[in-house]
DNA sequence: TGTCAATATCGACGGGTGTCGATGCAAGAG
DNA sequence: CTCTTGCATCGACACCCGTCGATATTGACA
């Protein structure tokens, strides 16, 4: 993995690295459509209102979520395609661990390490 | 999702969501034989050996590396199951997002908004 | 024992982060 | 137009985090 890719990764994988967030993207995803709006979102926590706002514009910042404005209400999707991103790279390298041979970003961590 | 297992999780993905921790874990994953020293981590990176050390301090205590002293060196290994319980974690929710009914996590996210 | 090499820990500095109350802005109701 | 509601932004606060140089610790070796 190099330094530009781990960055790009790190910055979601830090975007999620906080129970709040995690919770939104929990909440949101598996809600009835795959959205939910902030005023279903905000009964979940103890937290005034614009924290809840701070962390939804972090989230959309990390490619994570998006929103939509319906009328009075903003509704809010999560990104399968970012979620889908992070399994992949997180799960080569638990392969690796597992002590297969060959694993598959091998090539990309020996480029880093030369 | 309730509160104290995305407190969990979230401390794990917040130990990845840095790029420096995460090529860490990706060198060490991919290493020969599952397993690095820390000599060998070093050089791949521009930070003074203080700063590398406490990298590998924060991802110990988050339950994704352990390492085991041999001789002079110290190696570190990843733990599978700490990686194999994130992408678990991260996949349900993915999946509720490409529109699956019945989420796996439904009723655990269903507790958290009553 | 003394010395050297490999890591870890300590203390400090600058910048980032989560939280809040106050305020701004957009959209519907009256 | 005015008022209310839903949500975002702003400014400020305390705290956390990444980084460094200096120092301690551990083990090998002479």
């Amino acid at each position: 993995m190099d330094a530009d890719l781990a960055a790009g990764l790190a910055a979601q994988l830090k975007a999620l690295g906080d129970p709040v967030r995690l919770r939104l993207v929990s909440i949101v995803a598996s809600s009835p459509r795959g959205e939910a709006c902030v005023c279903d979102l905000l009964p979940a926590f103890d937290l005034s209102q614009p924290t809840v706002s701070h962390h939804l514009k972090v989230l959309r910042e990390a490619g994570l979520l998006t929103c939509e404005r319906r009328g009075s209400w903003v509704w809010y999707r999560v990104v399968p395609a970012a979620l889908a991103q992070l399994t992949a790279a997180l799960t080569p390298v638990d392969d690796a661990a597992a002590g297969g041979a060959e694993p598959v970003g091998a090539e990309l961590v020996g480029a880093v390490r030369a």
